[in-house]
DNA sequence: AATTATTTTTAGACTAATCTAAAAATTATT
DNA sequence: AATAATTTTTAGATTAGTCTAAAAATAATT
């Protein structure tokens, strides 16, 4: 399979959790970053390949067979995200721009002697979960924070955006996995929230809270 | 620059090694694996791009730019076989291939960050030299076992060749860097060394000796 | 339901990197 | 020095992935 191949297969395997239908050709198009039409003419290929099932006009879901391969990329990238942070000490705003080259690196070998140089983490650095070598993804219940209940002491379990500018927010807020975060109050006007994090008093905006995830006890 | 100019570029380095003048377009051919008139192609985009002197019929040589690139190429090849054995735990004869993929991720901060954490290695698996990150490469005083003199301590340094099939050879004799070898004797009729090799005797061709570079004590 | 707007596909063209086959230049040999 | 052999370059074609512009299909709106 090509790089380019391979992104289609990534894009498609992200956009099918936000839609049951068939994943458009112009979201494809807008996270791959090229016109409707490049999508288009890759499509075709990728169904020839059978990775994914194309009917014209409406849209892709993956295979079997491209379901697969979209999560031994997803491992790749996330695993190599983990490396970076844990031994080369990058900060988890650095790693996403890295893993897009490193997820293309071919040696099945390699990434499963990196898994175990990395203990088998479950997490990436953003807290989503990492394939393991069949392709099983651990499914974690969690929810957003702005739907947290008032008083109830929550765990952050993960990030819903991965923008380097969120994440810079966060770290500038002393906000990282394993943050505890407990709801005071709400405002009626914006949404925007007063939280008690690791027993410090901080406002937050509701479009910050809708991309936080977080986890009871 | 594309993997595919970054693989020209590493060529024509090594190339240069062993001619005075200019490469010639059709070792560069053998190296790159193409035909010759790709090569004529690429020499002439590389020349427009500065990265290597090209005259016509006359063979290329790197410029100042092309050099440093080269040597930036080759310090992320070397580097990425250190981990990989170091870290990961491959072994030797198992890390060039994976290195020529790993070699062409971008992020300089990413293979500064990797080169501190293995510890500032100066030498890669094979014994070859790793360019430091001015572009500096030390250079050790080195001959071939084939030119050893007759009951003098040596120590193995490095190999000439990398290829698979000769480290291969080297794992089964219990040949590795660091081994002491003394040769015996040398027989007339093929150049065949009787050897001792860490205490123990024994026999090699006159082209494994060629290929195995040694120092003194 | 007809019209408008949007999305998607097709058709044809472009670039990078490659190829084959033929021409040109260089090198080796008589 | 002339000829033969080899190397290198040119010319023209091919493939993957992309593009623009126009056509076709679907979705939204009156």
């Amino acid at each position: 399979m090509t790089i380019s191949e391979e992104n289609y297969i990534k894009v498609i395997f992200h956009l099918s959790h936000f839609s049951i239908k068939g994943v458009s050709t112009n979201s494809i198009a807008e996270m791959v970053v090229t016109k409707a039409s490049s999508v288009t003419d890759m499509l075709k290929k990728l169904s020839d390949r059978q990775l994914v099932s194309y009917q014209k006009y409406q849209g892709v879901t993956l295979t079997e067979k491209g379901f697969l391969c979209a999560k031994a990329i997803v491992r790749k990238h996330r695993l190599w995200e983990v490396f970076l942070v844990e031994k080369l000490d990058f900060s988890w705003d650095e790693v996403h721009e890295i893993a897009e080259e490193l997820e293309h690196i071919k040696s099945e070998k390699l990434i499963n002697k990196l898994d175990a140089f990395l203990g088998f983490p479950a997490f990436d650095p953003h807290g989503d979960p990492i394939p393991d070598i069949k392709g099983e993804i651990i499914k974690i219940d969690k929810k957003l924070l702005s739907e947290a209940k008032i008083d109830v002491e929550y765990v952050c379990v993960g990030v819903k955006n991965s923008a380097v500018e969120f994440l810079k927010y966060l770290n500038n807020h002393t906000i990282s996995l394993g943050s505890k975060i407990k709801v005071i109050s709400k405002e009626e006007f914006d949404a925007s929230l007063t939280i008690n994090l690791n027993s410090k008093i901080i406002s937050i905006s509701n479009k910050i809270a809708e991309n936080l995830f977080i986890n009871e006890q």
